[in-house]
DNA sequence: AATATCAAAAATTTTGAAATTTAGTTGTTT
DNA sequence: AAACAACTAAATTTCAAAATTTTTGATATT
C-alpha cells in the first residue's frame, strides 16, 4: 500500500486516539516503514509532526512511543482543557457577533444528532470519530470567536491529547452516558447564545469534570 | 565545523530568539547544511523540532520559516503568557511549600544580581542569554509548584515564543526600563510569599502589559 | 545473588543522491 | 496588456544504505 505522507499521518493519528497502538507502545520506524511501503525517514518525519500535537512522545537517541496514559496525566490534561475553554468561552460570548451564534448552532445541530443516532443505535466504532469530529466542531467553534490564534490552536492540541487519553478508559459509553452528555451540550449551547460568561463557564467544567481524578482547587 | 544534532539545535534556537533569523526568514536546510557540516536531512530534523517549540512554521511542501513577528502576534503570545502564569501562580501559592518558597527567592536573587549588573554596565550581548535565562527561571520557578506538568511545560515554549517576539522591537533597554523590572520581579516576589495569590497575579500582569498593543477583557 | 564487562543484535540517526514538487521565467495566445 | 501554458532552476521530500548509538543477553567478577 502506497500512500502519501498527509495519509500516513492521519492513519497513525487515527490508530494513536483509538488505542490501536497501546499508550506507551514503542513506534519504530523501520517496522511501520513495511506497513505504509515508504522508508524509514518518511515515518519518523510524521512521527516528529505528531509529538508536535502531543500523541507521541519522542526522545533523542531512543526513538518513539505513543503517548502514555494515567489517571494524573489524564486529569492534568482535562484541567488544562477546563482553563483553556473557560478562557476561550468567556473571550468569545464578549467578542462573538451573530455570525458565531450561527456558526454555534449549526454545530450543536449536527452533534445532537448524532448523539440522538447514538442513543438509538448503540456507540460503536463507525460513530467513534463521528461523534469526534462532531464534538470538536462543537467546542472549537465555541471558542472560535475568542480572537486568539494561540489559545484556540493550543485547544485543538489538547482535545486530540484528551481523546487519547479518554479512548483506554473501561467506562460505559452507553444510553445513560450520551443522555448526559447531551443535556451538558444542550446547556452550555444555551448559556452561550444567552451569553452568559459564568453560567456557560460552568457548564463547561460540570461537561468535563467527571474525568477529574482529583479535587480540583 | 562539525557539531552534534544537540548542537545544532541550541545554535538555531539561539539564532532564532536572537533575530539573527529574522521573523519569516526562509530557512533553507540545503543551505544550512553548509554552516553545521551535515546533511540536509539532518537540518531538517531540527527544524522539526523547533517548530514544536514554536520558533519555526513549518508547511507541508514549502519548509521552514523563522515564526513571524507583528504586534497583533506579540499581543497575542503575551495574553496567553499572562492566562498561563496566572493560573499557574494560584496553584503554586495553594500548593507551595517552604522548600518552592526558598527556591523561588533564590532564582529571584540571582535574577536581581544580574539586573542590577546590568543597570550599572548596560545591556549587551553578553547580558542578552544570560538575563533571558535567569529571567525564565525566576518566572518558572514561580509556577513550579502548579502541579500541572502540561502548563508548566506550553508556559516554557510560550516563554521562549514570547522571547522572539520580543527581540526586534524598538524599545530602549536602557536603566530605566531595568530599574522598572527589577521593581516588578520584586513586587512579584513579595507577593507570592506572602500567599497574595491576588496580588500575584495583578503584579504578573503589570509586568507584561507593557507588551499588549489593544485594551484587554 | 548482585553487579560489571563485553560482544552481538537491534534500533536510531545520518548521509548523499534520486525523485518529486514548487516557484519563477519566458513565451504564446486571446 | 492580461491570462495561460511550457520550461527551467531551485527547493523539498523520499529513498536505501552506512554509521552511530542503545539495548540485549551471556559470561565473568565482586
Amino acid at each position: 500500500m502506497r500512500v502519501g505522507t498527509t495519509e500516513i499521518y492521519d492513519d497513525l493519528l487515527r490508530k494513536l486516539v483509538t488505542a490501536t497502538f497501546k499508550p506507551g507502545e514503542k513506534l519504530k520506524p523501520t517496522t511501520l516503514q513495511g506497513e505504509y511501503g515508504c522508508s524509514a525517514n518518511t515515518i519518523r518525519d510524521v512521527l516528529l509532526r505528531l509529538s508536535k500535537v502531543g500523541v507521541v512522545e519522542f526522545e533523542m537517541q531512543r526513538g518513539f512511543r505513543a503517548q502514555n496514559t494515567s489517571p494524573e496525566h489524564r486529569h492534568d490534561i482535562t484541567r488544562f482543557r477546563i482553563l483553556l475553554e473557560q478562557e476561550g468561552v468567556r473571550l468569545s460570548i464578549l467578542n462573538g457577533d451573530l455570525v458565531w451564534e450561527a456558526r454555534l448552532s449549526a454545530a450543536h445541530h449536527k452533534l445532537s444528532h448524532i448523539e440522538s443516532q447514538i442513543v438509538r443505535d448503540n456507540f460503536n466504532d463507525f460513530y467513534a470519530t463521528l461523534w469526534s469530529d462532531a464534538e470538536f466542531e462543537f467546542h472549537d467553534t465555541l471558542i472560535s470567536a475568542c480572537g486568539s490564534e494561540v489559545l484556540r490552536e493550543t485547544y485543538g492540541n489538547i482535545y486530540v491529547q484528551f481523546r487519547q487519553q479518554m479512548v483506554n478508559l473501561e467506562r460505559d459509553f452507553g444510553t445513560d452516558y450520551f443522555k448526559a452528555i447531551i443535556h451538558e451540550h444542550q446547556t452550555i449551547l444555551d448559556a452561550a447564545l444567552r451569553r452568559d460568561i459564568e453560567g456557560c463557564q460552568t457548564a463547561v467544567f460540570d461537561h468535563l469534570k467527571r474525568n477529574l481524578t482529583v479535587d480540583i482547587k
